[in-house]
DNA sequence: AATCACTTCCAAACCGCTTTGGATGCCGGA
DNA sequence: TCCGGCATCCAAAGCGGTTTGGAAGTGATT
């Protein structure tokens, strides 16, 4: 079965001349377990390279030592949402410093549901942490009906039911920003966004509406765009606007990566970034796609994603370890830098 | 323990007035059951909503009936590789048709060892694929003396024991590449290569290489650069190019991510792509950066790391099911796809 | 009628750990 | 001297499945 030479309890016990019991306890720190012998134990488990196996543990305890992440993969679009490695990334470090295994499931969305509820009934995770959530979003409601313990990354505007989240200020990020286009003269702002079934995006749409409103700025539907938060799209929405009589003179962005066919298009049309057209985006502060090494190219509302991870792990395995759980909730405010993108606006 | 309520062997059995013993062979489609009696367990099984306990089944096989990735995060770098997420969702996929989970450790990379040996001393995993490898990665060998079976996604140029592997011939993608510039005029051809103690950028250099030297063309260390394959990486070794007082006509860049910032030197520069300067890139069809929707952008050799990441993990359980396991082994043979990025070389 | 080969089911051991409920020995106090 | 309390340790019963080694029943063969 296990491999063979595999040291288990029961053999260093044999070889300490101890019961089994006294071996384990020794091991795991209770106190019904002399100090000498404790040291014994604790010698001779390094010696013979012991490692409790996990499955009998989880068993014998019940508790599974691991988290699920569900990962929704768009059945029509095929597209894995590119800040969810840095994510993982985060969530990760804690889960190895806290002794938990990381379950990665990746199911088409409409799998979802099936996917949450077996990893319930088979006790394969003692909580899970749940991706991208959308408007009045059911796997709330499914996962509090089966019990299983989770945190979500965002919110779902809609839902009444109390649930753990972590989320950063989407809509003051985004009335931010705006306001900062406004204040360097901008009225023809372009929204870039994302997907408006997800929660992020509608938040960020309030954020940009409520600040073109406070300052008396009509929107204008021809200046919002919704998609996949993909270079190519970003490329799409910004020729598109640009090829308007009365063309943006700034563009709000929601991703990095969008932000790339952005400047593509602006580019492809002959006009200078910072000067005939302004960018602002959101910056998850991906690895692979800093905003500028040393001086930030973009203006940005910044919010590291990785550190996200890190905090809603943190969060759910306090939650799992709770007697009686309370919902947690931790609403981040992401940081405005300054870069090269924009600009006051061109006279007309 | 586990849920209340949730219904088991024993329970199943002691309701349907038979055995665990043959509930359990029942439903697991074993012959010495009647089938008459196998319907009718099905039909409880389903109406009791029951789901056995994998903590229960993987004790009782010693199977562990999950496959394990290591994603190592380079100490210095903190930088998530970002074909990672698409490899993952590939082999995902096929893990959840099989009935596998997926275990992911993200481990700073000198943890990397003993965390491969927790693995297969705790049993948590059947095992793992081996992601980013190096030149004489010590990975193989230490996993071979372990005993843990593994798929390296990609070579160890100099490793000598036989291995399974699923790799791209890069070599040869890269000498096509450089091929193709090479008849378009280019003599001059800038190279952003990846970190070059990873084994897939050696390869890259080699092809690079190769084909310059069979056309009689003498390499120029200063168009030659590696660096991590980020945006803004990919920015400065443009930009340290272009700079020259002979600059290149054309760039081979590693990446999708790369090409991003060398684009951005290129226009910073006031140069025309495909016109003044020539691109040539491998893709690695990320779904959020796809290589235009309709007409690719770049010319590019392309392979698909997400289907990368299905075939490994197909290796993976078949080597696992496999009694006498020999290694396998894989080469996929990269498109070359034609886009606007390249064109003939401009006269001097 | 006895034997044999199937078919169909079950009891019990086992996987490797945790944990309950003592057992044992020793000491101090009444 | 006897007893209660404490410190240490152990036997055995789980956890929830799988799997081995029969046992009982049936029908066909001799």
């Amino acid at each position: 079965m296990q491999s063979p030479g595999q040291m288990n309890l029961k053999e260093l016990a044999t070889k300490l001349g101890l019961s089994p019991t006294t071996v384990s306890r020794a091991l795991n720190g209770y106190p019904e377990v002399n100090e000498e012998t404790r040291t014994r134990v604790v010698a001779a488990a390094q010696r013979y390279n012991y490692a409790p196996n996990t499955r009998a543990i989880r068993l014998a305890t019940g508790r599974a030592l691991a988290v699920g992440h569900v990962i929704p993969i768009a059945t029509r679009h095929e597209i894995v949402n590119p800040v969810f490695a840095d994510f993982i990334a985060g969530a990760g470090e804690v889960y190895s410093r806290q002794g938990y295994d990381m379950l990665l499931s990746v199911v088409s969305d409409d799998d979802e549901d099936r996917t949450y509820r077996q990893l319930k009934s088979r006790g394969s995770v003692d909580g899970v942490i749940v991706h991208a959530p959308r408007m009045n979003d059911p796997r709330i409601a499914m996962l509090t009906e089966i019990g299983m313990p989770f945190v979500v990354h965002g919110r779902a505007t809609g839902t009444t039911l109390p649930y753990s989240w972590l989320d950063v200020n989407n809509r003051r990020a985004f009335l931010r920003a705006t306001e900062f286009l406004l204040d360097l003269g901008h009225r023809r702002i372009g929204f870039v966004n994302g997907l408006e079934f997800m929660d992020f995006a509608i938040r960020r749409r309030n954020g940009y509406l409520e600040a073109l409103a406070t300052r008396g700025v009509a929107p204008d539907a021809s200046l919002m765009f919704s998609d996949e938060m993909s270079e190519s799209a970003g490329y799409a929405a910004a020729q598109r606007m640009l090829a308007l009589t009365s063309r943006p003179t700034a563009f709000l962005v929601s991703s990095m990566i969008s932000a790339m066919g952005v400047r593509r298009a602006i580019e492809g049309a002959g006009l200078v970034l910072g000067r005939d057209i302004s960018i602002i985006i959101h910056d998850d502060d991906l690895g692979y796609m800093p905003n500028g090494t040393d001086v930030p190219i973009f203006t940005a509302t910044r919010s590291s994603v990785r550190e996200a991870g890190r905090l809603t792990a943190e969060m759910l395995i306090d939650l799992i370890n709770d007697a009686t759980p309370t919902p947690r909730e931790r609403l981040l405010e992401a940081d405005l830098i300054i870069g090269q993108s924009t600009g006051p606006a061109p006279k007309a």
